[in-house]
DNA sequence: ATACTTAAGTCAAATATAGTCAAAGTCAGC
DNA sequence: GCTGACTTTGACTATATTTGACTTAAGTAT
């Protein structure tokens, strides 16, 4: 039996999905009503699943009228989304940072999934086996090095 | 009577062997229960039993609705080019090692032109950036890691 | 302006899992 | 009986989720 907050990402998921916009609009209190569960859960949701590093964006007002607005982020040129991520990594990467990036790589279809797998496995915590806080300075580095590659990469 | 642990990894194995799907997914504290041993005893028995040499990759998850899920990996066939290059890198990998190691898997075959740019760029002493001889232990371990990932793919 | 109402946000405690590690137990072979 | 490999056990640790009390912001009525 799967928890709440992964049922409440699949369902936020598939509203993105099957909307028109490159956004949608929810009311927190109702998506809490739907679910049976306290309208912070939705924020627990939202803030460790809709993250920048997992390509949304999102946005919120409160009071009369009040909603949560959740943005796709989709950069369609390749070196953007690249460049981006790589600004984010410029002051170490932990491995769930890694984790998010690499899956938001292999969502845009920039890397394939043995590349995913390949990188993730080459900044593995259990892989680097370096003291805090070198390890997320060498881990940044590498990932750094491995995405420049593939942004410059020639077709040969 | 058989001890415990030989009888869960029997089971273990029987519910893999029923499943539809190429991985199955337990709950640590039920299985204890099921076989009233301590929850320990399970990762004892995975640890044991569902290695990486045996064909097995386990994945977990903490929390509410955690999860432990055991998946069945299938060999690459280069394999054994691979478990040769590995058993090389054991004591530490100079990048000249690394250099001609990554060359050799692409003139195989075994990884593409842009795998290994991606590889040789995370292991780049300019990218690792540690003193001697910490540098050649990670550039090994990465490479290890890489390696592994290549040579055991998961079916799904 | 001020007070009231309606939302969303924050944060920490309670709860739910799984992981680690080392001490203690078991058993087969010498 | 002694030794060493393997197994069993449990205390302690790490991590993820759920819950609710309290806070903050925006809109509305007086």
């Amino acid at each position: 039996m799967r928890n709440i907050s992964d049922v409440i990402e699949g369902y936020l998921r598939q509203v993105i999905e099957l909307s028109e916009r490159d956004h949608i609009e929810i009311k927190r209190s109702e998506v809490a009503e739907k679910f049976q569960c306290v309208p912070s859960q939705i924020n627990y949701v939202i803030n460790t699943r809709f993250t920048v590093d997992r390509g949304y964006l999102v946005e919120s007002k409160r009071g009369g009228g009040g909603y949560i607005r959740i943005k796709r982020i989709r950069l369609h040129q390749k070196s953007d989304v690249i460049a981006e991520v790589i600004e984010r990594l410029e002051h170490g990467a932990t491995q769930v940072m890694a984790e998010d990036i690499v899956f938001r790589l292999l969502d845009e279809e920039i890397i394939s999934k043995r590349e995913a797998k390949l990188i993730l496995s080459a900044v593995d915590r259990g892989t680097l086996l370096l003291p805090i806080p070198t390890r997320d300075e060498v881990r940044a580095r590498i990932l750094i090095a491995m995405l420049f590659t593939i942004k410059y990469q020639t077709n040969t």
